[in-house]
DNA sequence: GGGCAAAGTTTGAACGTTCAAACTCCGGTC
DNA sequence: GACCGGAGTTTGAACGTTCAAACTTTGCCC
């Protein structure tokens, strides 16, 4: 393999400089026609690729978009982030970007990566994804001004009038609204709820949203760990306790897979459980469960980095203007 | 912010000439001691950080493999390669190097951005995955001699002899001989196997591990598209036929989780059911599955490309040596 | 203390691109 | 026919790093 063509070489052999080849490849609109045709011909003659390197050392751009991959957890919820991958790829691929990972054990490594990756023109920009309140990691891009955007609200703070920083999340209190009123509809007359314990603020939010649209027929409220066989025993136990409850809305689907076998083996096929993320699992099982539509997420994220139709990474301060994106989920009936 | 800090001006607070700067950087052992914590403390000072592109342009390095991310397919099947790409990211920043995932809707499109990024130096190599018989990419990469290593075999040509590049792959049969094995050391005597149509190498290889290890407890062949209903139906209707069996060997988590659904709903729970790939959804049910540890296959693809202790993409052509690596896959029970 | 090799350090150049400014045409206007 | 403006093109410089070669210092031996 000989070496690669330059952008020297394509001009020599079509006869132009150096930058008018440029043009060609990044702006062709100023370049006169029959020059264009001339410099894209010699561009195919000798199989001219733009060296990205180069490009990124003159432009200062990378037109990359960091994320960081936990390791694999196993379990179900991981599936959810990885659909967010997934999609991101897609969409900064129709944008011209391209998405690079990068792994790290600890809240400190991460910050020392991000470091690397931003400060040393790796990436334009990042997505930080499993935000809990009081993140060391959002506080110490913010205070750079090192551009990110979360997948996950700044919890605790004023996050949607006054928000920290850019962030997109989906709107979990709606997503088991869907699903609680679903239930509702179906004729259900005691309508539980299987979630996480206090605290984490996903997970009161998606309690939220069945205490606000469940009104007389709330049922009891149990609380597990994010666990299939834990969820089944609280099913079981619960079930025999309150044999009225007729619908279980719950956090995840893990939960709700807990609650689906419990239900199955106490002989209550006729209640009616919903989960949350649309995970594959409860696909198989037919399980109705809450999308997250992870798609649209990505492109939400995108937005709010590059602008509705930028093609450029170009940082908004998180106090002007929309510095935020709630996705709205979609219950998926099964 | 400022403008960043660059090894000049590292070098002029350290007293010291740019080189030494990046020596310091790049080769520590042979810079004077005394040397290196003058400039190490400058690094520190003026929080230096190297700049990826410049690093790139003159060493015509990036660091950077890239992978294939497909649109999310939905289903089980996807989440092995999530699992590949998440120990891939760990592995390689093991080794100081990153991964880059870029996307491409047909094969054709593929290729031509894997082109742009082995062509323009994004990338130092790529991990070309779902591999099928005669496939496009793989011989294009081979023609031009670009670094690449594919998860899963080059189908039908003689892989493991003279293999036509460098693989990884998981051993499909070993890991259902493991499987068959394990029902038969249960006391199972007529295991049945439930696979995919023939022609897939994958599912061909699966088979085979039944086949050659089921001896005369050999039950019979069901063959269905990977699909979880159609799967419980298969099972439901050969149950019915031939109740004789009594263990189920699967070609995949989605089909075992068909079959463990028809045999719950016949009654006939104590006919144990094996699935392959170890997905969340077969933990969730407690249903016993083949692991691909995919940890191993993403250490291996790098072993290939990069040597067992090398820290640079190196690529050895197919016909030296070890070209590839087959991981034995384990069974995980439950 | 002169000579010599090894260790340590500096210097000029180069990697391939795009920016910014300069330059060349060309048609139209006064 | 001199002048102007705009479209199109070229030129020199710069982005920040590391390579290769040249240079300087150190340590050792006789």
């Amino acid at each position: 393999m000989t070496k690669a063509p330059t952008v020297e070489d394509v001009a020599r052999v079509a006869g132009v400089s150096r930058q008018t080849v440029s043009n060609v490849v990044n702006t062709p609109g100023i370049v006169r026609e029959t020059t264009r045709l001339r410099v894209e011909a010699a561009i195919a003659e000798l199989g001219y690729r733009p060296h990205a390197a180069a490009r990124r050392l003159r432009t200062r751009r990378s037109s990359t978009i960091g994320i960081h991959l936990d390791p694999y957890a196993g379990g179900i919820a991981g599936v959810v982030l990885d659909r967010f991958v997934h999609a991101l790829t897609e969409r900064a691929s129709e944008r011209d970007m391209r998405v690079l990972l990068y792994a790290a054990r600890t809240a400190e490594e991460e910050i020392d990566r991000l470091g690397d990756l931003l400060e040393g023109g790796e990436v334009d920009a990042v997505v930080v994804t499993g935000t809990f309140h009081g993140d060391p990691r959002t506080g110490w891009l913010s205070e750079r001004g090192l551009p990110f955007v979360s997948f996950g609200r700044p919890w605790g703070e004023d996050d949607v009038a006054a928000p920290a920083h850019l962030w997109v999340d989906v709107d979990g209190a709606a997503g088991t609204r869907a699903a609680t009123e679903h239930l509702l509809a179906g004729g259900a007359r005691r309508v539980a709820f299987l979630g996480w314990p206090t605290g984490s603020g996903t997970g009161d939010e998606r309690e939220r949203g069945w205490r606000e649209s469940v009104g007389t027929a709330a049922g009891p409220r149990w609380v597990v760990e994010d666990n299939v066989a834990l969820a089944r025993d609280v099913i079981a136990a619960g079930l025999a306790h309150d044999p009225e409850v007729d619908g279980i809305v719950c956090a995840s689907d893990s939960l709700a897979i807990g609650a689906h076998l419990a239900t199955t083996v106490a002989g209550r096929a006729d209640v009616p459980v919903v989960g949350f993320d649309n995970t594959p699992a409860a696909e198989a099982l037919g399980l109705s469960s809450v999308e997250q539509l992870p798609e649209r997420v990505a492109s939400g994220a995108l937005d709010l980095l590059m602008g509705e139709e930028g093609t450029v990474v170009a940082p908004r301060p998180a106090t002007a203007g929309a510095a935020h994106v709630l996705v709205e989920p979609r219950l998926i009936v099964r």
